[in-house]
DNA sequence: TATTGTTATACTCTATAACTATA
DNA sequence: TATAGTTATAGAGTATAACAATA
């Protein structure tokens, strides 16, 4: 949140022109080179980012990785769906609620196994999705543009690296 | 225009050889490209093997991040400290006092300002923060290992490319 | 016996509002 | 008026155990 914490050594103890708060330089250095602290900080940057794209349409991450797989995967289940994005069973099933209850995803007696439901993409579903789509494009293109053009496809090639394991 | 839907079709619906769960292929080719999923996915490796190189000391990343911290600024408060670490002032109460409870730091009253306490780690926690500072460059080492030796800074500063903005 | 969806539960993280004592 | 610490609370995310229906 606070980007101009600069210049403090030469500021007076107390608040000056328009800075609210620390008066103070915090000595970072025995974090600043951590992995899992900057991934830690990239990611609060891309969740901030994602929210203010997705917001007006009420999306959060994991409800936009789950229409894009329903979307990809008509008629999968909930347990697939879960271990697909590594959400527990227990848990999909409020996340699904929240979907069907918005009319989005429909829960459909599965043909093969009475015990699952399949899942699909209602006709309002599908048409958020396709927005859903555009607004992830600009979000990447924001993203990448501030990692800088040349760097996207390493980086996220590195990513790749570190989540097989 | 889904790619890998292979090969389902010749599969037999239950499950062969060791295979419990998904007998399902599923298509996340719609993430996969994504910068968000793949640092949540990279995120979440980073996580497991902190707790799995962390769990005895019963350590969790903020932990580790706080104790640093003050062991790099004696005597800041823990508003400065929360600023510093993205922590809500009314979050940093119950780490603190977990931490507290523990021995592992101490909050002093301020001579300056008697709203504050300054924060300092006890001889236990320093003590603690030694080891740990070992545990950590292992954690390091292993999580670099597995991105590639070279490719270590690069990836920290994209990282770090994102983080500022 | 094992699995799917489900309920219940619990703990962590995060965010906001409001209080107190100081500044 | 504003700030530091605190309390209370609420929403997410995450994890486990257990149950009914079905495989």
């Amino acid at each position: 949140m606070n980007k101009n914490e600069k210049m403090n050594a030469q500021m007076p103890e107390q608040a000056v022109r328009g800075v609210r708060k620390s008066r103070r330089e915090v000595d970072i250095s025995g974090l600043e080179g951590l992995l899992g602290y900057n991934l830690r900080r990239a990611q609060m940057v891309e969740l901030q980012r994602f929210a203010s794209y997705f917001g007006p349409y009420d999306i959060r991450p994991v409800q936009y990785a789950i229409l894009t797989l329903v979307d990809s995967n008509p008629g999968l289940n909930q347990s697939q769906l879960g271990e697909a994005l590594d959400v527990k069973r227990a848990n999909m099933v409020t996340l699904i609620n929240e979907l069907e209850g918005r009319g989005l995803v429909g829960r459909m007696p599965s043909a093969r196994d009475r015990r699952s439901h399949t899942l699909e993409l209602t006709e309002k579903g599908h048409a958020l999705v396709g927005t859903l789509r555009d607004v992830q494009a600009k979000l990447e293109g924001d993203l990448m543009r501030q990692v800088g053009a040349d760097n996207c496809d390493q980086l996220l090639d590195l990513l790749k690296k570190l989540r097989d394991s």
